[in-house]
DNA sequence: CTGGGGAGGGGGCCC
DNA sequence: AGGGCCCCCTCCCCA
């Protein structure tokens, strides 16, 4: 019955050619001939038709609407529009759109084919959006800019909500982010009276508050509530958003980014960066359980080490987690209620050297510096900054769900690995004196990630910490999905994959979001000390802390179990006197990174020397 | 500005 | 001859 197009095509050039020939040449005739135009049709049908075209006659009406039409194929074509019918399919197997007209899907077969002359002409692909570049050089302009726009969306869309419920039309595929919003559209769009093709999800406030305990339906609202809150405000910009690159939605958990993908990786516009995103999701979970293996390695080395969960998940904070630090011989205050509090009351430990960064010293509070350290500070340190962060973002058990639950994990074990690569990477500055708060290159500030002082007195547990980060740099390595375009950014050195672009947008990636959970871990925990501090408890005792850091009464610190920043810094007259040095300096450390977020600096690459020291009013005398 | 899809409309061919 | 169908151009809108 149909003629191949090309056939058609043929026979109408002919007729083309003899019309060509019928206005003055030709011998063919078309006889019936517009009295308006003068144009001339082979017979008098034609010209009818032809003739509305200058009355405006539009005698066929739309059955579904009050448009009019001249043609009937033209009211059965617009008919489509209201029934949903698109016959025309594409029949690319990665793509399956679908047209109401054969000509709007033949230009999209053309395009089809100017994407692939494109992508032929532009080799240099952006990991995050997929779009290709003629030139290396315009592909780092656009990553550049791109990791921007990302790093900015995750920020301002912390109270979009679009959650894994992303969801796309059967008829057109169009996505919509709610079961609700298909609903409409099936009954505005495709006439759809029932359409219930897709089940909707009822809303339940099933997010609480940690703080105030009012529910919310979904996570991205409890975080917008949380900055109403002084304990949470500082958390609600920097935890992490999942935004798909390609058509902005942002989800709060990597979850709902993964199904999304899932969903459109048959998408021409998703392809790539589903792709990407799909492969990277897969190669960071070997990340995590590796960190994971290796972080048991050292909790089995030396149990004092991750045992601050309680028999919980070793890293997952808990608001009655204590610690047992048999080394250390002290007990947690069971008075730490808030989950802040409440592990900075772990602060007992004992330190071996006065070689510690400020921040040890802050976090140890008033429980002075000890004598011998019997573990390693830097993991402690690590572990409960992290666990401080994850507990203040109010995953606590209970409070939410699974994926809650898996977020701590990744926050825990981000925190964690941020430290110890800081470790690490900065072996020299774990010498005396190097990391102190306001001297040296690698000042105080910067010793927030690496408390210094390190006595590598547990040989196996820094032996398998050192093991974990060496597998993370190996899986972040085997990460790299793109084949490296060989471009040296130059300043990398060591390590193979930090010798692609790729690779040092990933660590910059990796060090913003890491860097962030750390600045939250310190805000927080200064916050709430210093909240505690003001509490007007003073009934503790006499182990505050002496001026300059040094070690100060073991002892004391022994025989009162119930120990917190707190109650060590109410044994002065004034608040202000009150507070330790320790203590002081925190806060100004935390007034410091008001300031200049960038205080809070450290690298996951191997060239620590490269951190631009913070500048210097971020750098807090220890002595003033 | 550009690419891509939606939609209207003119004209030709087939039966 | 005329109804029906198809092709394709073009404009508009949106991201």
């Amino acid at each position: 019955m149909h003629k191949s197009a090309m056939q058609m095509q043929h026979a109408r050039d002919l007729q083309r050619g003899v019309g060509m020939t019928t206005s003055g040449i030709g011998t063919d005739v078309k006889p019936h001939q517009c009295q308006q135009c003068l144009k001339s049709f082979s017979s008098n049908h034609q010209l009818v038709q032809h003739i509305r075209v200058h009355t405006g006659e539009k005698p066929y009406k739309c059955s579904y609407c009050d448009r009019r039409f001249k043609q009937l194929s033209h009211v059965q074509q617009h008919t489509r529009l209201h029934t949903g019918e698109r016959p025309y399919k594409c029949h690319l197997p990665d793509c399956g759109r679908a047209f109401i007209q054969l000509s709007n899907l033949q230009q999209h077969l053309r395009n089809h084919d100017a994407q692939v002359e494109r992508a032929k002409n532009r080799p240099f692909h952006c990991n995050i959006c997929g779009k290709g570049f003629a030139t290396e050089s315009s592909l780092r302009t656009h990553t550049s800019k791109e990791l921007q726009l990302h790093l900015g969306v995750l920020q301002q869309h912390a109270a979009l909500i679009g959650g894994p419920n992303a969801t796309s039309c059967p008829i057109c595929h169009k996505l919509f982010l709610g079961g609700e919003s298909l609903m409409e559209h099936m009954k505005h769009t495709h006439k759809d009276p029932n359409a219930s093709g897709v089940a909707t999800k009822r809303r339940t406030a099933n997010h609480p508050c940690p703080v105030c305990g009012k529910h919310y339906v979904n996570e991205g609202s409890l975080r917008k509530h949380l900055a109403c809150h002084p304990e949470t405000s500082q958390l609600t910009t920097s935890l992490r958003m999942w935004p798909c690159s390609v058509c902005q939605a942002v989800f709060t958990h990597e979850a709902g980014l993964l199904t999304h993908m899932e969903h459109m990786r048959m998408d021409p516009k998703h392809q790539f960066a589903a792709q990407y995103v799909l492969s990277r999701a897969a190669a960071e979970r070997r990340e995590r359980d590796t960190l994971l293996a290796a972080a048991a390695a050292v909790s089995a080395s030396n149990p004092s080490l991750l045992q601050m969960g309680g028999g919980q998940n070793s890293m997952c904070p808990s608001p009655s987690a204590h610690s047992d630090s048999s080394s250390g011989g002290g007990r947690l205050s069971s008075a730490g209620s808030e989950p802040g509090v409440g592990l900075l009351n772990n602060n007992n430990i004992n330190n071996n050297n006065n070689c510690s960064s400020k921040l040890s010293d802050i976090f140890r509070g008033a429980a002075n510096n000890g004598h011998l350290q019997q573990y390693n500070v830097d993991d402690l340190h690590a572990n409960r900054m992290a666990m401080v962060a994850a507990a203040a973002a109010g995953m606590q058990p209970g409070v939410d769900s699974n994926s809650a639950s898996s977020a701590v994990q990744a926050a825990v074990v981000n925190l964690a690995a941020a430290m110890r690569i800081q470790q690490q990477q900065q072996p020299q500055s774990s010498q005396c004196g190097s990391s102190s708060v306001g001297g040296g290159p690698n000042n105080g500030v910067n010793a927030i990630n690496a408390p210094s002082g390190m006595q590598q007195d547990d040989d196996s547990a820094n032996a398998a910490a050192q093991a974990a980060m060496n597998a993370m740099r190996a899986s972040m390595a085997e990460s790299m999905m793109r084949p490296s375009i060989g471009v040296d950014p130059g300043h990398h050195q060591g390590h193979q994959a930090q010798n692609s672009p790729e690779a040092a947008l990933r660590i910059h990636q990796a060090e913003v979001i890491l860097r962030s959970q750390a600045e939250v871990a310190l805000r927080l925990a200064v916050s709430q000390a210093a909240a505690v501090a003001a509490s007007g408890n003073s009934n503790t005792g006499n182990n505050s802390n002496n001026s300059n850091g040094t070690a100060t009464n073991l002892n004391n610190f022994h025989q009162a179990p119930v120990v917190s920043v707190a109650q060590a810094s109410h044994s002065q007259p004034t608040l202000q006197q009150q507070m330790s040095p320790e203590l002081s300096e925190a806060i100004r450390l935390e007034n410091a990174l008001r300031l200049d977020p960038r205080a809070l600096s450290f690298s996951l690459s191997s060239h620590g020397g490269d951190q631009t020291p913070p500048q210097s009013h971020n750098q807090p005398s220890h002595t003033s």
